[in-house]
DNA sequence: CAGTATCCTCGAGGATACTG
DNA sequence: CAGTATCCTCGAGGATACTG
């Protein structure tokens, strides 16, 4: 299966890796969320090859993901910023940060994130909307569509 | 930069990456949380070559996700389960799921995960366990680490 | 600065046959 | 059943030079 087929797999994870699964998505999508949205920026930080980063912010404009908006006329120039689908990608970079930041061995994390003014270390929660309870792994059940991969 | 050499930087997102960022890794995954431990049954469902399965599934074990314990002898049968490590990737992979389901453009999502019993769709927050309350992105500070890529 | 174009190499993964 | 071994192909990404 190429990684393009991805996208037409009848399954959530396929879909959702079809978007940020190539290597260096989700570190483009960090720097994005740091707040940083130009081009030279972005590659001089991660040190990708300046083609792979084209393609990657060209294929998360057409998955919706970002957006590439002019800055500046004479000479034009354009930086990405995410829209609402791709902020909502922020629990998924919060995931892996913390299950990083928890099993990574030597010394102290690279990143901690902290409630803002409180100080204290976020946490990532299941929860039920209508029971307003904190739920475990335990507490879940997985309901297929018939034609679910 | 290589995929080996992500679990090298001092970053979070990049040593999970360094993970489950491998084609089908996230698949596999799944297929355990599913309750899935053969070889066999894993492959025919997903579909991928055998030589890239046992890889993945080393890899796994290499990393700490996963085990590799007999449940029979003569011959000799092995099965994969997760280990507390792996178990704890479950936020993860349901911040993929939900963010499949939400943005996926048609029809049914092919996987609903519910508060067993009630029967309401589960969700993911974030909270401060101090405050305890539940906070949006912007209440959120990243901490970087001075030596942090 | 913000890209695009081109070239090159290596590795990833599919297919298949084989083993205990 | 649960893998390993081998072969082959294609694509991913690094490096570099070029453009507006």
């Amino acid at each position: 299966m190429r990684h393009d087929d991805l996208a037409d797999v009848n399954c959530s994870v396929a879909r959702t890796w079809a978007v940020v699964g190539e290597r260096w998505t989700m570190l483009v999508l960090r720097e994005l969320f740091r707040g940083r949205r130009r081009f030279e920026v972005i590659q001089d930080q991660l040190g990708l090859g300046r083609s792979v980063l084209t393609d990657r912010l060209r294929t998360l404009v057409e998955h919706g993901v970002v957006v590439r908006e002019p800055y500046q006329d004479s000479p034009r120039r354009h930086e990405y910023r995410l829209t609402p689908k791709g902020e909502d990608l922020y629990p998924l970079l919060v995931a892996m940060i913390r299950w990083g930041d928890r099993w990574s061995t030597d010394g102290d994390p690279p990143v901690v994130l902290e409630h803002r003014g409180c100080g204290h270390e976020v946490d990532l929660r299941l929860a039920c909307p209508a029971c307003d309870r904190d739920l475990g792994r335990r507490d879940v059940t997985a309901v297929f569509a018939p034609d679910a991969w």
